[in-house]
DNA sequence: TAAATTTAGTTCGTGTTAGAACTAAGTGTG
DNA sequence: CACACTTAGTTCTAACACGAACTAAATTTA
């Protein structure tokens, strides 16, 4: 067993670490028009032929009922769609309209440089250190919920 | 500059690694009867003699607006309470009532419990490589919103 | 095949979130 | 002292968050 003292910093730096990209990032989205879990779903369906809605929250982390509302907006502004599943009835494909594909081009490439220029002076070697320690410690949360 | 494809990775980590965090912590919390910063403000009201709202919303990460509400719901509860400050008439003392203290002695321990189970088997080492780790990220984050 | 179970999405209730506009109170400068 | 300025908290709006309950459509099981 671990002490509090121990573990809590590393909570702390978790938690600050995350709001810090968080603010950061959300402010520049903001000013493009969208909010951050609004720019998350056109950036994952930018460049493919859409995907269902469960897909779509897996890989955006957003849960399935927070997802209908999210897509709601973006179908009431014209920027995605929802199509029929070829065979699966309950199934949903949601896409890129032409207006969200503009968007897409316009936003994604203008959120990458925005971010890129926070690890201009970070080398691989960073990089595989960062991802290194979030995905050890991510296996520290996850291997306790399977039990 | 660095490209999308150096970075982005990094920045999945982050977001995977804090939601697992979020998503095993909360289980945990609501099962107390409270809410995620809910119990991060009787967490950290709790040993002390109280503290201005400023004060509580910087040590939680939790904006102005916000906090408000959340303290409005734990005052409704009996948990919390306002009171005046002795030389500021803006400010005000927020502190935890006897039965708010009741409830921090019985959840912060059982909070924390749990939470060591999943450290149980990180040492020292890889605390501070968590957190070096952390904190270097974070600094990447702050550094360019100064600018 | 009929019943039981699972899966996809929506709806609902409560609570959180950020930012902006606002009020009240303190501080500074002339 | 009077004015501008800052600070502390509240209120407001729009959006997100999650779990739970729900409908409809598939799939499994017997």
């Amino acid at each position: 067993m671990s002490r509090p003292s121990e573990f809590l910093p590393t909570l702390q730096a978790l938690v600050q670490c995350y709001q810090a990209f968080e603010t950061f990032s959300a402010a520049d989205i903001r000013g493009l028009g969208l909010t951050p879990p609004q720019f998350d779903i056109v950036a994952t369906l930018g460049n493919t032929a859409g995907m269902t809605a469960t897909e779509l929250g897996e890989k955006t982390l957003i849960t399935k009922g927070t997802l209908t509302g999210v897509v709601d907006r973006l179908v009431g502004r014209g920027l995605v769609e929802r199509t029929a599943h070829g065979s699966d009835r309950r199934c949903q494909i949601i896409r890129l309209t032409p207006s969200g594909e503009a968007l897409f081009a316009r936003v994604f490439p203008s959120h990458m440089a925005y971010m890129a220029e926070c690890f201009a002076d970070s080398g691989a070697a960073d990089h595989e250190r960062w991802q290194g320690a979030l995905r050890a410690l991510e296996q520290i949360f996850r291997k306790k919920e399977k039990a």
